[in-house]
DNA sequence: ATACTTTTATTGGTCGGCCACGTAAAACGG
DNA sequence: CCGTTTTACGTGGCCGACCAATAAAAGTAT
């Protein structure tokens, strides 16, 4: 199993073949590929925790600001408005989360994260640069860095496009 | 560069924050937002063409190979079972699929495209370069020689990975 | 031929995620 | 003060994706 040096070295290590329809998208194809089984992983690690890929992203919020509106997690989650809410519901179901009405803003709703839920955070933590580790084995920092970067001018790119579509 | 006082470059662009938790991994936070986003910005190119995001991975590999047993889609989508199913299912009812028994094995059940289905092969492939070129804007063919090549560590990685927790 | 194991596909359930639509409250404008 | 947006959430429906459990056929012994 050596790491040779050849161009379709995306495909390397993996049963997938690039289909020829997808070669006018090659790194679309590898992003969506690569971010599936990154989801599929962190599933497994968040399983023992009882949570469900994407929560997570919800309770690092809560324990980041305390009590929010429903509307600041929207905005930050950059999530459509009734998915945070089923996932609200699920937790608070679940018992990770509770919500009280804003007294402020009578249409509005606190969130907060439970005993329970503030329980998670080391374990989250844990979790995610177990993830984190195992994803980016072999690469060194400055490789690191490099996809951090390039991955950032992507969503820039995806996030004013998706903006501009409004 | 390495190790500046630009710890959030990634979020430029959007509006996000990267929540403290979230700190032990900095690339998969990016990773799950990036595919979010390009999801969703693939969502609405294939819309168009009466498409969700992933059935044009399948109809992809059923221009390549021509009919196919589903358990081969299967291999080389790196999909459960179940879900590609449902996605025949439903690629079905649409008209762009056609399920024969094959004759060689009667548990199996051969897929091929439909005339439909063929004919959305330019358009998909039209699709899929217009949201390439728009997620990649602004880098250059190295640097998204160097996005292809990290994204395919990562994706060895973590293919690695899910097979050895079988 | 019989019994055991593997492969192939399906059903049912759950969750994340989106859209389209609806409702109630706040903010704005005349 | 009152009508008109705008904002904040919720519902229902749909799809992709997973897991668990099943049934049926094929393969492999014994």
């Amino acid at each position: 199993m050596d790491a040779t040096k050849e161009p379709a070295a995306h495909a390397a290590g993996c049963g997938c073949v690039l289909p020829a329809a997808a070669q006018g998208g090659p790194v679309s194809h590898a992003l969506s590929r690569v971010a599936r089984l990154h989801r599929t992983a962190a599933a497994g690690l968040l399983r023992g925790l009882g949570l469900y890929p994407g929560q997570e992203l919800v309770m690092m919020h809560l324990w980041e600001s305390g009590p929010a509106r429903q509307a600041d997690l929207i905005k930050m989650l950059g999530l459509d408005p009734s998915t945070v809410t089923k996932m609200l519901q699920r937790l608070e179901q679940a018992g990770q989360v509770r919500r009280l009405p804003d007294p402020a803003d009578r249409r509005a709703v606190l969130v907060e994260a439970t005993e329970s839920g503030a329980r998670l955070l080391t374990e989250v933590e844990r979790v995610w640069t177990a993830l984190e580790e195992e994803s980016l084995a072999g690469l060194d920092p400055a490789e690191r860095e490099q996809l951090l970067t390039l991955l950032g001018r992507v969503e820039a790119n995806l996030w004013t496009r998706n903006a501009a579509r409004t």
